[in-house]
DNA sequence: CGGTGTCCAGCGTACAGGTAA
DNA sequence: GTTACCTGTACGCTGGACACC
């Protein structure tokens, strides 16, 4: 882990970078633009040649040709993450309600503030966990201190332990394969090759089909919706 | 104090484990996650049903379901400290110190940083060179196929070769979770409760009553193959 | 040397601004 | 005005590396 000299420009737009992001040094608005391509699974069409110049000035003039030329230049698919859990915006909630209580003393009747305690220390509570709180108190009093160790069902949760592994690993294999099939669209070098490859990714698909199908429901009934 | 085994798996997300941490094997994320949660007395709310899976791949997804499993799994809050005094950054400010002091003669020429390529003499490429040889042609002398480097025909047969394994071993492994299921009438529950019952934490009720849930058991048996 | 806490680069999402239909 | 999408910046979250004890 390195930090980026000072003044590096990002290889795609030679914008002022920001760090390294996806493997190359690059700038806010590559970063964002490479990320959310892949994650729609995006595909872009050059109206022109696939040979526009690609720079901080015109840099959104040909998304394909962006897009192309962050896989040229290097950017890792791989590098993406996905379903990360909702953040919250504290600072950003903080400086709202602030203002908002502000504006309630001239207006009176908005909507009752939140408890607030902002200056207590430990009550970080947002306008989400205080809606989220008052859900089935203590319901685990029922079920109660019988089941104990954390070692039931030794042979269940071991085979569960070894499929959710392995769940995993399918999951993370299958979206390595998504970046392989979307990084072979625009291949470094434009060559026969490129059709060869082209070609090879028709042939997988039926194959494709049959796995990233289930996967997909899994993922689907589990973590996206 | 014991040192853990080589290879010990972290018990919340089954990642490589970095030692004993809280009372239990886990890895420096899970670790890190336990703290900052309690620290902080964030509350999280699983999106589902508070069964989701937690594993390597997909322990951000939902931070609820992570922090329930670190309960579950043993970790103990009562380890944690507070209030310990800052440190400094000894080492790390005498490395700055170095390399601002080598910079002085390496006034740096704009290009993107790369690999150290230690074997490879040419530390100034040019702009021009960067794009006539994308970092896809040093492919040949970096050391990890998967990582970087064009994607080939024996890249995706790789990929499709351990999917349909991983898949393989999946389908067995349902099976058998089967078999072992229909033996148990009762599926296994574990209880964070012993865990819960700190004094720290009882002070936030509406923190606390989050996480007092039976912990319900894992159901794997909605994947469609 | 192992288990704490801390730092920070690189991830992510959320927001605000812009454009277009 | 409304709806929709795209863009770039701001900021939260994560985990590996390192400082303390």
């Amino acid at each position: 882990r390195e930090k980026i000299p000072e003044g590096t420009l990002c290889v795609v737009c030679s914008d002022l970078a920001s760090g390294i992001h996806y493997s190359v040094a690059s700038c806010n608005g590559c970063k964002t633009f490479f990320r959310r391509a892949l994650v729609n699974k995006q595909a872009f069409q050059c109206q022109f040649s696939d040979d526009c110049i690609v720079d901080k000035s015109v840099r959104c003039g040909c998304r394909s040709c962006r897009l192309k030329k962050c896989f040229e230049m290097g950017m890792d698919p791989n590098a993406i993450q996905h379903d990360r859990d909702k953040i919250r915006y504290t600072k950003r909630l903080k400086k709202m309600k602030n203002e908002k209580a502000c504006d309630d003393r001239d207006i009176l009747n908005g909507k009752p503030i939140r408890e607030e305690g902002e200056n207590s220390p430990q009550s970080t509570l947002s306008l989400d966990d205080a809606i989220a709180s008052p859900s089935s108190s203590f319901a685990g009093q029922s079920l109660g201190p019988a089941s104990n160790g954390p070692y039931l069902d030794h042979d269940i949760q071991d085979v569960q332990a070894e499929m959710s592994s392995l769940l995993s690993d399918l999951l993370s294999l299958e979206h390595k394969l998504d970046g392989v099939r979307y990084s072979n669209k625009f291949p470094p070098h434009t060559s026969a090759a490129s059709c060869m490859y082209d070609r090879r990714l028709l042939d997988d698909e039926a194959w494709l089909s049959t796995y990233t199908v289930p996967v997909a429901s899994f993922k689907l009934s589990h973590i996206t919706l």
